[in-house]
DNA sequence: GAGCACTGC
């Protein structure tokens, strides 16, 4: 990486960035990585006196990147980190009264939104990597569009400007978002790069539907490479750990057999070095590809997108792309989630590519065919707000008071039935109120930073004074997998865990349990990464927990003190893992399931009571016989439908808060809309036309599975078809 | 009778 500054192409435009910043209430910026624009741009700015009428905040999407770049800028500007240049990120806060500069991640500029609609601390605002459409630089994107229509920063004596900056061309969308604002482009400093197109995967090979096995494909393709090609290291572009541990032992094995004097054509080749790198690495392993190979070795790392992101490696001649990447999506219908491994688009492709040309030109060999790229690939990626569950966003914004969340701008809006879902659910949590309006309780969990159901069960936790227990659940769900299983240990690391939850917690009947005991472990023992180790736990996905729960602990004693914080009569004759189930129930009693009559599967209550398995990782698998009705963290979609970290529980826990949910299905749903898409200003009193104790109602507290499911089903389809409707109409008129 | 891409508050 270039450190001086004069040679960054940003440089020669300076002037005109400046005039255009200075004419426009926003710009969009595009520039490669390279180009300078993320540490001089907010350089110009201060120095043009920008600063003078507040902070210039720059948001990215990652931690390490607003930390990284605010050190090279106070480098730059020979100031200490923390004084004229600082960042902002969870758990770590270096700003000082002095900053004019500040980094941050953009989840944190979300947070101060909460609290100050206006952002009338900040003169420019700075929206990095846009084109990464991360779900926070999305809503970050409609709320200052939103500042910038309803004329709130009028009274601000200097209007705010929003700068975004993007590495690809798709700025069109964003400028036009932006009331058609200028775009400037800043020519980057990426070394051509040759795209080869190798034929190995084909459009037909997708429509068969069948394995694709591209591994070996690009197994072949490296080896090619390595054989023929001069010097230079190669970047491989897999899907996943195992994948990428398969495709590291195969390409070893080959390279092992060859003869360097006659095999590789050029014969500076001596030898090839093989690094895998995937996020669930230890850190200090992750390191390693990054240092120079020995004179005469090639180095091939093989990554997962991880290196399309979050590492930048130097010296990367050659790009094998296998055109697939996982993805997670949200199915609002179900409410299932899948990881599922699908082909990346166009400008992914060209991102990978790029990725060869940093310090020299490049090859980028895909290993698919013209026509999958033209056929199977589609133009951009679907941002993350088109695939997610939005019920934390739209807290968020009924948090800001932003209530109309269905017309809320958008980039590129998710689906209703997306944001029905949301709604849905935060009314069953009593976030929001039949019409939509924001709750009490719905303040205080907006708090927290953790998906609604969670930040629930942790407030009724403090009401049932069972938050010892909660808390550290609480942060455990919310870290990375806390259990490790090498390929090559399996059974020690089976055996480790089953001790553990064995010896601990209420004799191994909750997953929950078995979470809140490793903490325990953790935090109690002085020599933990070590007892870690022994014990197949994942020291660092421990620490990122314990750092989460004095954050949660923090938050949640302030709000015990308050007044109108909810308090609940306290079981004493309840067992304390059953009251830590219990209490959990006040945020999951959306995920039950009751033992089916038949097979080993369970039924959902909500989902249209979808047919689950316990996951082979659980406490309880197989012993499904001795159980009658569990509760779920989450739901995965992968070879079948599972319900991973479960606990069994006693209906009696959860049968009050269950009619609720489906009262909803019933008639709140279009309650929840009325008051949105009703132009008069009157909102429809809908108390009056959603009876609460209808036989619907009732039916469900009788546990009618069957006719449930259909009811809300039919519900759901209805309450769409009314609000479209009432939309057509609208637009007719 | 399995498998966990990547972020973030």
């Amino acid at each position: 990486m270039a450190s001086n500054s004069t040679e960054l192409p940003i440089r020669k435009f300076k002037k005109d960035i400046l005039r255009a910043v200075d004419r426009s209430q926003s710009l969009v910026v595009v520039g490669q990585t390279g180009s300078g624009k993320t540490t001089q741009l907010p350089k110009y700015l201060c120095r043009s006196g920008y600063s003078k009428h507040g902070l210039i905040g720059v948001t990215q999407p990652r931690r390490v990147a607003a930390m990284s770049v605010a050190r090279r800028v106070a480098e730059e500007l020979d100031c200490e980190l923390g004084t004229k240049v600082g960042y902002q990120v969870r758990f770590d806060d270096c700003t000082s009264k002095e900053t004019t500069i500040k980094y941050m991640t953009d989840g944190c500029l979300l947070r101060e939104f909460l609290d100050d609609r206006e952002l009338s601390r900040y003169s420019v605002i700075i929206l990095d990597e846009a084109h990464e459409r991360s779900l926070d630089t999305d809503i970050l994107f409609g709320l200052v569009n939103q500042l910038f229509l309803s004329g709130l920063s009028t009274k601000r004596k200097y209007p705010l400007k929003v700068i975004v900056m993007s590495a690809t061309l798709d700025a069109g969308k964003f400028s036009e978002f932006l009331g058609n604002c200028p775009i400037f482009e800043i020519p980057g400093r990426l070394h051509p790069v040759k795209e080869i197109f190798c034929d190995l995967v084909e459009a037909k090979d997708m429509e068969r539907n069948a394995t694709i096995n591209y591994v070996s494909k690009v197994v072949e393709v490296v080896m090619e490479i390595h054989l023929e090609q001069k010097q230079g290291d190669i970047l491989v572009f897999l899907t996943g750990q195992a994948e990428i541990e398969q495709c590291c032992d195969m390409l070893f094995k080959k390279s092992e057999h060859l003869d360097y004097r006659h095999d590789v054509s050029d014969r500076s080749v001596k030898a090839l070095m093989v690094l895998p790198v995937y996020g669930s690495m230890p850190t200090e392993m992750q390191r390693r590809i990054f240092e120079p190979p020995e004179p005469g070795v090639r180095k091939c790392v093989v990554a997962t997108n991880i290196a399309g992101t979050s590492l930048t490696i130097d010296g990367i001649k050659y790009v094998v792309d296998s055109g697939f990447v996982k993805q997670m999506s949200y199915n609002p219908r179900t409410g299932l989630d899948s990881l599922q491994v699908v082909p990346i688009s166009r400008s992914e492709a060209t991102q990978r590519s790029g990725r060869a040309g940093r310090t020299s030109p490049g090859k980028s060999y895909r290993i698919y065919s013209k026509d999958f790229y033209e056929q199977c690939m589609t133009e951009d990626m679907i941002p993350e707000i088109q695939r997610t569950s939005l019920s934390s966003v739209v807290l968020n914004l009924k948090c800001m008071g932003i209530h109309n969340i269905l017309e809320f701008p958008y980039v590129d809006p998710p689906e209703e039935r997306m944001l029905l879902e949301a709604l849905r659910q935060l009314f069953y949590f009593g976030a929001i109120d039949r019409k939509g309006h924001i709750q009490p309780l719905g303040h205080l969990m907006v708090e927290y930073p953790l998906p609604p159901g969670l930040s629930r069960a942790v407030i009724y936790s403090g009401a049932l004074d069972c938050h010892h227990q909660v808390l550290p659940v609480a942060a455990m769900l919310s870290s990375e997998n806390v259990f490790i299983r090498p390929a090559d240990e399996r059974k020690q690391a089976d055996a480790a865990k089953a001790h553990k939850r064995l010896s601990r917690m209420g004799g191994g009947t909750s997953d929950f349990g078995s979470l809140l005991a490793v903490f325990r472990c953790c935090s109690q023992s002085d020599s933990s990464s070590a007892w870690c180790r022994e014990n197949y736990i994942h020291w660092r996905a421990v620490k990122m927990a314990m750092s989460v729960h004095d954050q949660l602990q923090s938050i949640l004693s302030k709000q015990m003190k308050r007044s109108d914080f909810p308090k609940e009569k306290v079981d004493s004759s309840l067992k304390k893992e059953s009251l830590l189930s219990k209490a959990l129930c006040s945020g999951f009693f959306g995920n039950v399931a009751r033992r089916a009559t038949s097979g080993r599967g369970f039924r959902t209550m909500e989902g249209h009571g979808t047919y689950v398995f316990i996951h082979p990782s659980s406490v309880l698998f197989g012993r499904e016989d001795e159980l009658d009705w569990v509760m779920f963290h989450e739901i995965v979609w992968t070879s079948k439908v599972f319900m991973r970290t479960v606990c069994s529980i006693d209906y009696d826990w959860v049968k009050d808060l269950l009619p609720r949910l489906h009262e909803v299905d019933a008639y709140g749903l279009s309650g929840c809309l009325k008051p949105e898409i009703n132009e008069s200003g009157d909102p429809t009193d809908t108390e009056k036309d959603t009876p609460t104790n209808t036989p619907a109602v009732k039916k469900v507290a009788e546990k009618e599975e069957k006719s449930l499911k259909r009811n809300s089903e039919s519900a759901i389809s209805e309450a769409r078809q009314r609000y479209l409707e009432r939309k057509k109409a609208k637009t007719v008129r």
